[in-house]
DNA sequence: CTGAAAGCGCTAACAC
DNA sequence: GTGTTAGCGCTTTCAG
């Protein structure tokens, strides 16, 4: 591996002072036209490259967000990566993700302190609650926005859906079918989003006077292995759920599976309905009905609120949360008479 | 945004020397029980965090490694993303990931550069060979190895699937179940793959004595727009294709819409063979035969030649191929007699 | 216009 | 054992 070129060998190439050097070199006025060409020529024959690590040290901006993610690809996370990406470079911002299982992990803190220290501002998607790092985060007062989170009340910025309304609107959706023994497969409790659907379904039960049955209520933990055995549990009661509504899309997509296998048919026997609208949900059979979250939205309002924080060095700890919206496909129908 | 606390401050706090809180923090001998016990109180009491970029800057190794990806979920990116993550942490190295459409993109050069510096290797996956920082990191000798890339020689390790056997087992596929008018849709050029694929296409042709059809082959630039126009232009042709063989998954996906949306039947009218196995390909209805790359191996593969070159400080430029596996669903079925 | 010097936060080498 | 010094590559004072 070559060693780098620093800008005192192309101020020695040049004849130059280290100083004028980098004035040619940052087009700064107070630079003699015949030096700047000069130290132009060299520069471009040594092939040099400013170290962006020196000037970042120095506390020069780096016009770079950081994006924390827990597991990139899960879902909705790729959606708003993407939608987080193109706007943060529509305003001539670069992006650097960071995936980590978790971030407290002691051999991961210091990727984590390196990327904080790198970057103008940090984006956290989808955090677990249970996470250190989160409050080191709120302790210093960083430039980060939480995207995602329920889990609880914070002091930093937080950008998010409206889990407890989607929740609500996906029991109404199924409730108005005719279905009156719905069941609910929980994810895991990582960033408090699936205990706030919950809560909203069963809100939406209780108005329409349908008692909480824990029978009902399973634990997918967003994983296959988990959501088969949830899945399996329901169908084994004496009675039966006719509705499933799934935390996300991925769970309801493996219990959809799991139902195939044993014979039991989507609308017909039982519906199921997700939560996120992934690229998939439309291309299964039957179609996924699912809450789909305004991801584009959310996404660009956690990088205004980050840049705000940035440009202006104001700390703020605001909570935006954005209405989801109700996609009908083919896996809810009508409840079937038993 | 609170400033962070530095060494100094420590030091001073515990009232010993700069050097020697740095001693007590990162557990050298030659500190005093006393003394290491007040640093460390210190520390703990001001949240002090070592400065990750100074260590760096310093030539301190980072135990960091950067991916370099064109558009992350792209298929087949997001799973090589996974293994050489999985990889990476098992060997004690973090991630971090940077996308970008294109890195010689004036404005993005700079973090690349800064990713450079920060990482101890880089590896490209699918890099475009019209990127002009490939010419960089080959004269450079940088440590970096390029995955999927069959452009051009390249004086860099790269690991690669054995793109032109696959587009032969293709082929060679269709032609045993009796087809003999193959089209094939390519994708865009920029790692070279897709031509590979095209020419291993061509050789299983012209081994079964069939004479090449320009009309036959469609561009798709790995895109659902020039896909579908590809597509239909096929349709239209006098002798229509019998069997469409895709460069990648994706188009395959948008080629079976398309077909669907003209009422031609998979496989029973066109079978059609995508590539990469990507998760979707077993989800559509009919499942999608498909030709999968060894991804896990070929992460694997390029993280140990990285890790290889990082260790010893040996450059190495080495190619290395892997075996594509093909994977028979329903989309591909016998030649109907016409 | 140009050069010398200070400093970003840290650690290795060198004294005491 | 502990403190002092130099230096990583760069930019920003501050003098000339």
């Amino acid at each position: 591996m070559r060693k780098a070129v620093t800008l005192q060998q192309v101020a020695d190439a040049a004849g130059v002072s280290l100083n004028t050097a980098s004035r040619a070199i940052r087009a700064d006025r107070y630079v003699s036209e015949s030096a700047r060409a000069r130290v132009q020529e060299a520069a471009d024959r040594l092939h040099y490259r400013p170290n962006v690590l020196a000037r970042r040290m120095r506390g020069d901006p780096a016009r770079l967000l950081g994006i924390f993610v827990n597991a990139i690809g899960w879902g909705v996370v790729h959606e708003l990566v993407d939608h987080i990406s193109d706007e943060a470079r529509r305003l001539d911002f670069d992006l650097v993700v960071f995936s980590a299982e978790n971030f407290h992990d002691r051999r991961r803190v210091g990727t984590s302190d390196l990327l904080c220290g790198l970057c103008d501002g940090l984006l956290m998607l989808l955090p677990n609650q249970d996470d250190g790092f989160l409050e080191v985060l709120e302790r210093d007062r960083s430039n980060c926005v939480l995207v995602g989170f329920a889990a609880r009340e914070i002091g930093l910025p937080v950008v998010v859906v409206d889990n407890r309304a989607a929740g609500r609107m996906a029991a109404e959706h199924l409730l108005a079918l005719g279905h009156r023994r719905i069941a609910f497969i929980q994810g895991s409790r990582a960033t408090g989003q699936s205990s706030e659907r919950e809560r909203g379904y069963a809100a939406a039960l209780a108005a329409a006077g349908i008692a909480p049955d824990p029978a009902l209520i399973g634990a997918g933990h967003f994983d296959p292995g988990s959501t088969a055995a949830a899945t399996l549990a329901l169908l084994a009661l004496a009675r039966p759920p006719t509705a499933i509504f799934c935390a996300n899309d991925g769970m309801a997509l493996t219990v959809m599976e799991v139902l195939r296998g044993r014979g039991v048919r989507v609308p017909d026997d039982v519906s199921v309905i997700g939560f996120d609208d992934i690229a998939l949900a439309s291309y299964t059979q039957p179609g996924l009905t699912t809450l789909r979250q305004p991801s584009r939205e959310i996404a660009v309002s956690a990088v205004h609120t980050l840049l705000r924080m940035i440009d202006s060095g104001q700390f703020e700890s605001t909570r935006r949360t954005y209405p989801p919206e109700l996609v009908v496909r083919q896996s809810t129908g009508p409840a079937r008479a038993r």
